[in-house]
DNA sequence: CCGATGTCAGTGACACTGAAATGT
DNA sequence: CACATTTCAGTGTCACTGACATCG
């Protein structure tokens, strides 16, 4: 057993009768639900060897097509730096193409392949079941209101410009 | 300008018309979502000198009372390695007392100090007001719902037992 | 002997910085 | 010249592991 006669009493987070309303903040509802989704997403990705940004890469390219380095990190939230080695790694396995840009000849123009699209429709049926996972204790309906309040809150937060770096 | 005679044409994220339903995943969302919130929280904080993990361990200790580091970390969320350093941190600034516990020589009894709660309490107030600015978009009802739809999905996945370590 | 606790040392992932080279 | 792009070489943070000594 856990308690020890003699020994101060330590109530852990289950045993509360009332839902602590004050201390549900909703930054920490975050974070550790972001923990936990990151978790489920990454372990299930990782069972067919891909990682979450093959699919952010390849999920943006789909469906904007096309762009530079600097486009894609943009769309993708990834960051130029990181943006790089990723394209290593998806060009390296031919799901993406890197070429000159002809135009503007700093950049370079990715471009989805045919492997990359197939690629694609795998991860997407992963996720969705991942989803169902992740959403399982809320009904259609909740799921939805869910997404759209997260999805306004994160516009107001990005269309929100940054203070000059 | 952005565009460069010749150049590829280029769509960002915020070009687009249609809110691409199919890419919106709750994981994503939930990611980049929990990113801003963490940097305007671990921000506001900061211009306090205070962390994340001062407001968890201190609420932690006034809401349910004093517990052993143990305790403390299945409360918070915080590792219990971890929570040796946050520990020190606190004790160090006279926000928490350190004390063995009489009753199970391997355990410490930690306790919020006067002024711990002072802090907490100024701890809060600027909580507040930092979520109000993460939930600006938000009406006061949606602002609930949406809390209550976190807390239910996160209550679904640590009551979930982890694979035995 | 099994398990919980407090502690330390360390790892891996990731967001992010700084700076350089090249081009517009 | 100011600015954008690609790239590389870092930093800091944080969740997490492994191991150890102490104790129940």
């Amino acid at each position: 057993m856990t308690s020890t006669p003699g020994a101060v009493d330590m109530p852990e987070d289950g045993e509360l009768k009332t839902p602590d309303r004050l201390r549900r903040r909703a930054s920490r509802l975050l974070s550790h639900m972001s923990a936990k989704s990151d978790r489920l997403v990454t372990e299930g990705l990782a069972r067919v060897d891909a990682h979450r940004w093959h699919y952010a890469v390849l999920a943006s390219l789909e469906e904007y097509g096309p762009g530079s380095q600097a486009t894609l990190s943009r769309r993708t939230g990834i960051y130029r730096s990181d943006m790089v080695g990723v394209l290593n790694e998806l060009a390296g396995r031919g799901l993406v193409e890197r070429a000159p840009d002809p135009g503007d000849r700093r950049r370079n123009v990715i471009t989805i392949t045919a492997q990359g699209r197939r690629l694609l429709r795998r991860l997407d049926k992963i996720l969705d079941d991942l989803h169902d996972e992740l959403l399982a204790p809320l009904l259609p309906a909740e799921r939805d209101q869910f997404v759209r309040l997260l999805t306004r809150l994160l516009d107001h937060h990005t269309h929100q410009a940054r203070p000059a770096p």
